[in-house]
DNA sequence: TTGAAAGCGCTAACAG
DNA sequence: CTGTTAGCGCTTTCAA
């Protein structure tokens, strides 16, 4: 009960490398303001000021200090610096899932705009969990300035509760007094149902993503008004989760449907899984059934037949969240009361066609022939 | 000259929110283990016990004190507590192109490892640039406990300097006197080998990839030893950048090549872009050529032919390395000798068959038809 | 332009 | 079992 062994094993300090009170200052070391100040007979608080400060220190001073840091292999410490300022040159990307491909572009976007900007991305992967999310929130990112959210599953005044804690910013969501950054997916909709319409299409099926996504909601709506301009018939089949899965579950169910030649799916993911569904029941794509997805995420380009799509700005949406989260940790105003709007393109690749047949009102998904085996091992 | 901007506008302290000395204590701040001291009467050492070392403390007076900060809403300040012991409970991951697909499931997996073990995790992208992964290493990865090195781009000897400097694991790569986990590519190659020869075919070409890649010096070392043992012949093309274009580079070049029926390459982004490459070119895969793939990443099921490739074990690979990492940390010894070999397995779909003729030793390739547009926008 | 000194929040010796 | 005290490395008043 005495010394018995401690709950976490490292909380053994490693008595061979870790830092030590009292005892030897230099030797090994790496140096501190306290060892430049000393080798060039100056107080620390100037060697400090020659850094953070430069200009309030003369300039031979600041020259030789910067010499013997130099010299001595100085490195300022982010942790000493981070505790009496609060700035750790750090910012968090809180992801719902870091393996959707929709991020990839995302996070690659985000991470070089906060090197431009000299921060460090600390990538927190919520899994899909409101309650993950919450806890990564308020546990593992006390020690980041600001913070992206970036598909976040918790509700508007949950974001909004952590959005007074600190600077943030929501990447494809619309949060009252939040600032935000969305893809323009409204008039992406817009676009998919004209170029449907010009090929000769009369209905539209919407195959919906969760409805906890902001996202899903905006581009149903849109299919809908966008239904009701070009007088085309809409209709919504879902929810399903957004994954290769889920578009396979809704192939089979697509079958349902009667009169279905067209559909957009909530994301790219749902819409590969759906084409790989039907070709497994023997619909033909574009032939049968045209689908267009959402956000042209890696692989929308190889997948057989490609993708057509609305292509979100992936990269730009990463990088215009950094941005904005920067400038307001460098005190300017939050843009609170708009949201940023990013443009989409829609891209036509093969997965559209003109429908069978105009002539004839008959389902052509009822014309499906014997399942075919799946290719894959 | 006298007050000029300063310049970096966020070290302008925000006097409204930002921590100032010698004012204010209390108010909406968030509480310290002084407050919950105070609160109950006991020595702020006592708080700080009752959290990082229950059971040295009465069990009512921690009691008491997790009660009082319960209701305090206390969060421990990891900045602080990171100050005087240097375990700030971050590990980094660091890799050389964030958003090449191969890292997904690594970074999934090293991600949830990392939240198992109560650490987070910092990622850092390299851009496959040497350079910068040494600058990442020295400047913004000195709050990190240790390091994951997934496909570094650094020399073996700068690996094990920076090694030296804190714990270390280096993912798909043997580095002498480091820890390292490797998928067993040589087994794999090996598979692939056999599968190939199998199916009829008499010489492989390996496309290989970046030069500086140690798993691409493995894996051609391993067909060529494979080729010896089976009696087929091999050759090298390349080395190309791991990535579609490059693949798509290395179709042309194959045009030049006699003989050529199946290829293996050096990972599964440029048997993608292999694939398409060829089909541009008008030859057909796997009817006038066989190919391969590496990693069995996203989109290895979905491309068209689905891709023939050895499926490493990404996500374990991640979870692997941060194990390791963080045995490290708690004191286990560093096992240096050996790296951890994880299992491969061929993933066998459409992009092989057997060669269309093997009567005739002439070349299948310069057999092409006219080339076909590309099918993309 | 610079130095002295206090403090950020927490941990760890060292008594008691 | 608990309080006292010093200290992690850096920043920032305050005075000189």
């Amino acid at each position: 009960m005495t010394t018995g062994p401690l709950p976490r094993a490292r909380q053994v300090p490693d008595p061979a490398d870790r830092i030590r009170y009292g005892e030897e200052g230099r030797s090994g070391a790496t140096p501190t303001i306290y060892d430049i100040a000393r080798e060039c007979g100056v107080a620390a608080s100037t060697v400090s000021r020659a850094f953070s400060r430069p200009g309030r220190v003369k300039a031979e001073t600041a020259q030789r200090i910067r010499d013997t840091a130099e010299r001595l292999g100085y490195r300022t410490n982010p942790l000493a610096r981070a505790l009496p300022t609060g700035r750790t040159s750090m910012i968090g990307l809180v992801l719902s899932d870091i393996t959707n491909p929709v991020y990839f572009e995302v996070i690659r976007g985000a991470q070089s705009a906060a090197a431009e900007a000299g921060f460090t991305m600390l990538l927190a992967d919520t899994q899909e969990s409101g309650e993950l999310e919450r806890s990564a929130l308020e546990h593992s990112l006390p020690v980041v300035e600001g913070i992206v959210l970036g598909g976040s599953r918790m509700s508007d005044s949950a974001i909004r509760m952590a959005a007074k804690q600190r600077p943030m910013v929501v990447l494809n969501r619309l949060v009252a007094d939040v600032p935000s950054i969305v893809s323009d997916s409204a008039r992406g909709m817009r676009r998919a149902a004209e170029h449907l319409g010009e090929l000769g299409h009369e209905s539209i099926t919407y195959v919906a993503g969760p409805e906890a996504s902001w996202a899903d909601g905006m581009r149903w709506r849109a299919l809908r008004e966008a239904g009701t301009e070009l007088e085309l018939k809409t209709r919504r089949l879902g929810p399903y989760p957004p994954t290769l899965k889920g578009g396979i579950r809704a192939a089979e169910d697509l079958l349902g449907q009667p009169n279905t030649t067209a559909v957009v799916a909530y994301n790219d993911l749902l819409a590969i899984g759906l084409v790989r569904g039907l070709a497994r029941l023997g619909v033909q794509v574009p032939e049968q059934v045209s689908v267009v997805g959402f956000d042209n995420i890696f692989g929308a380009d190889f997948c057989s037949p490609a993708l057509t799509t609305v292509a979100s700005p992936l990269r730009a949406l990463g990088t215009a969240a950094v941005r904005d989260l920067v400038a307001q940790l460098a005190g300017a105003p939050v843009r609170t009361g708009q949201a940023a709007v990013l443009p989409v393109r829609l891209v036509v690749r093969e997965s559209t066609a003109a429908p069978l047949t105009r002539r004839r009102g008959a389902s052509r998904l009822r014309r499906m022939t014997a399942p075919v085996p799946a290719g894959s091992a």
